[in-house]
DNA sequence: GCAATGACTTGGT
DNA sequence: CACCAAGCCATTG
């Protein structure tokens, strides 16, 4: 019969895992990516969600002005998370764009 | 079944 | 650069 399409947190999940070591990808591309453009804050609800030792890239996502969008511990955890990644940050905490899926 | 929620985005000031 | 308003829509309770 015919197959049920994946849930919309499957598909994220699938495009989180496909994102390089050492780049980094925003809501919206995922959406994008997951055939969901207009789904950019239930991507990030599915973050949210997402267990604490889950195996995901889930720290290689930020917003669209190249931020992380977590605040206090989280923040940190994720600062931490892709500076060992080898990700790059300006003076005022952007992220230096090597962007996965970014629209050209 | 319906209102509230939100790790977003864009555009304006 | 910082902040605010409106649009967006699946998931939650």
């Amino acid at each position: 019969m015919e197959d049920c399409e994946p849930s919309l947190p499957i598909r994220v999940y699938t495009v989180i895992a496909s994102i390089p070591e050492g780049k980094v990808t925003t809501y919206g591309t995922i959406a994008r990516l997951a055939g969901a453009p207009r789904n950019s804050r239930q991507v990030g609800t599915i973050l949210q969600r997402l267990p604490k030792d889950s195996k995901l890239p889930w720290f290689r996502v930020v917003n669209s002005q190249g931020k992380i969008s977590l605040t206090g511990p989280d923040y940190i955890r994720q600062k931490k998370a892709l500076l060992a990644d080898g990700v790059l940050f300006t003076r005022s905490d952007r992220i230096n764009f090597k962007i996965y899926g970014w629209p050209d």
